[in-house]
DNA sequence: ACCTGAACACCGTTCAAGT
DNA sequence: ACCTGAACACCGTTCAAGT
């Protein structure tokens, strides 16, 4: 035993995250165990620590990883729409998407919280940031009298608002009334704050 | 040993929930485990199996009594307010002022999950279920045009966006511009919604 | 240099055995 | 009947020892 040198450093990083990232969206949070990544790319647990400071480093890179997938998904959408109003519209319901269709993972990014005493990276705090900005940019060109003073915070204000609903959707809380979709909840939230927003 | 009777069945849950309070107040969530719980009430783990299921028993009990105190502050706003624009707005910052002051309890209401497969209890949804109606409410007060078709839906957006802000504050990725407060967040969503509504 | 596997200090949960 | 304490199958993390 050791010395195999099948695969870099490099490598077994790349198939730990991948394999990490399955494990979530099929089990989700909990599952992840620094013994069911390693025993599934075929190494020892002690082969982890060797690429990974420990887990909670291995889960901060995954979701660094599912937040640039949401960010390039978002970035994808504000390309092809028009009007700020309607490029708000569009990113709700991509961020609703993205939400949806990778539940586990995305939740991850948010429910994760590192040990008491430790505080979060800058540089992954910055990245979601980042989800922000987006949406700051949109309320600027809206271009509205108040544009100096408010934008920013009515950006935080309906994206948290955004955020929350898929939050509350996606473990089970939101209890949206029969026949109703979550999208046409995130729709009445922008609508309607962007109505009182105009005004 | 064996055979002590110094407390009741009901007197032994009453001091493993309020430990069990305690120590998730002050170290988080992840510091609450079995050990710690049964040796802070002076009694072996295995005792705590005679008056909870298992852990994620206790978790629930814990998480509707936090419900339960987060209801009547709500009650209580709702009795001091006058018009439905107002009452909401008080609930707004009541909701934020019990989840800034009791912080790791009320995160615990929304991270918990349980395991993969096993749902969630009804009548704890139920209980979540309550925060809503209160809003439900207050909509319906409004007694606007569309009161009977999309009221609800309006309550559930809003509320769900003003939860989303208190998760986003209490777990520090809110990132306000320096000088705002969160509450001045929350005044911003509820303040252009509501006027959204009522156009 | 790379990797192992055993060790350590923790978990949740169960249950025979003591009073 | 009530409670213990040891057991089991798990954790995260470390590190001497092998190749």
């Amino acid at each position: 035993m050791a010395r195999r040198s099948d695969h870099s450093r490099d490598e077994i990083k790349e198939m730990a995250l991948v394999a990490g990232e399955k494990i979530i969206e099929e089990e989700g949070y909990k599952a992840l165990t620094a013994r069911r990544v390693s025993s599934a790319i075929g190494y020892t647990v002690g082969s982890l620590y060797l690429v990974f400071s420990n887990l909670d480093d291995l889960r901060l890179q995954i979701n660094t990883r599912t937040l640039d997938q949401l960010l390039s998904g978002l970035d994808e959408v504000m390309k092809r729409c028009n009007t700020p109003h309607d490029c708000i519209k569009a990113l709700a319901r991509e961020y609703l998407r993205f939400a949806q269709r990778n539940e586990l993972r995305w939740l991850m990014v948010f429910e994760h919280k590192l040990p008491a005493g430790i505080e979060t990276p800058a540089w992954y705090l910055n990245h979601i940031e980042k989800l922000f900005e987006c949406i700051d940019q949109q309320f600027y060109s809206l271009g509205s009298v108040k544009a100096q003073t408010g934008s920013v915070r009515a950006a935080r204000a309906l994206w948290s608002g955004v955020h929350g609903i898929c939050i509350l959707a996606s473990t089970g809380k939101l209890n949206v009334v029969s026949g109703e979709t979550v999208e046409s909840v995130v729709d009445t939230l922008v609508d309607n704050f962007l109505k009182g927003w105009a005004v």
